[in-house]
DNA sequence: GCCGTATTCAACCGACCGGTTGACCACGCC
DNA sequence: GGCGTGGTCAACCGGTCGGTTGAATACGGC
């Protein structure tokens, strides 16, 4: 069943050879030969890498010839970090209001913090 | 064998259960039994998940009595974002430079573009 | 010391993943 | 039309993944 795009992405990136090729693609298009030279492992493999990369919907290809230049598509990249800025603040707002209520328990010993927060 | 730190979050956040569990410990620390309710698999796969988290970084647990609260490290999604950034600019500054060169192959339909960036 | 609750460990299972090799297709060139 | 080049498809393999069930551990309460 397809997962996600979110997964896909994720997953895309859990792979240290697949995030090198989105880093070069990122300094300019390249071709599938041209990405797989600096590995050890086969072209078809590479080949593959590409393919979930493309199937994320972070990677695009035009036709020239019999080259099948690749493209990193960006935009995919900001559905990320979307996703993770709003856990990272919304963990940090928590903190911060953790921080507020200690404060409040220094400054008044017998206030019962928990009944502070829930009231506010 | 021991893969680095930002394939393990990547790969962590690459299942939807995993993610909405980060999502749910964004809000607040929570046990096992909490974080596995809303869930209809078995507690066993929902303390494996939490492994996989807490082997990431993106997870520490206290304990307290037999509760193994759950708390979120948002600092490791700095991690994610720093690498994501990165790219993602990189490729941004690319297309506008791309961008630069066609608006220059306008003014002057003589010019070469290539020797024009390559010369910069 | 025993019981219940919270959690983990261990073994197993089917599915998927990253890699291989070998055959195949698409195109430009002569 | 045949060849070289660029790339993919297909089948296979070992390892990991997400899930299960069943047994074990750790602790507080009585």
């Amino acid at each position: 069943m397809p997962d996600d795009r979110l997964s896909q992405v994720f997953s895309a990136l859990a792979d240290p050879t697949r995030r090198d090729i989105v880093a070069r693609l990122a300094t300019g298009d390249a071709t599938v030969n041209e990405l797989a030279e600096p590995y050890e492992v086969s072209l078809q493999a590479v080949s593959k890498h590409i393919r979930v990369l493309e199937d994320a919907g972070l990677v695009s290809r035009s036709r020239e010839a019999q080259r099948r230049p690749c493209h990193l598509e960006a935009e995919v990249l900001d559905l990320m970090t979307k996703w993770i800025e709003r856990y990272r603040r919304e963990a940090e707002d928590r903190f911060r209001r953790l921080d507020a209520v200690l404060a409040r328990m220094d400054e008044e010993p017998g206030a019962d913090p928990l009944t502070e927060e829930s009231a506010s």
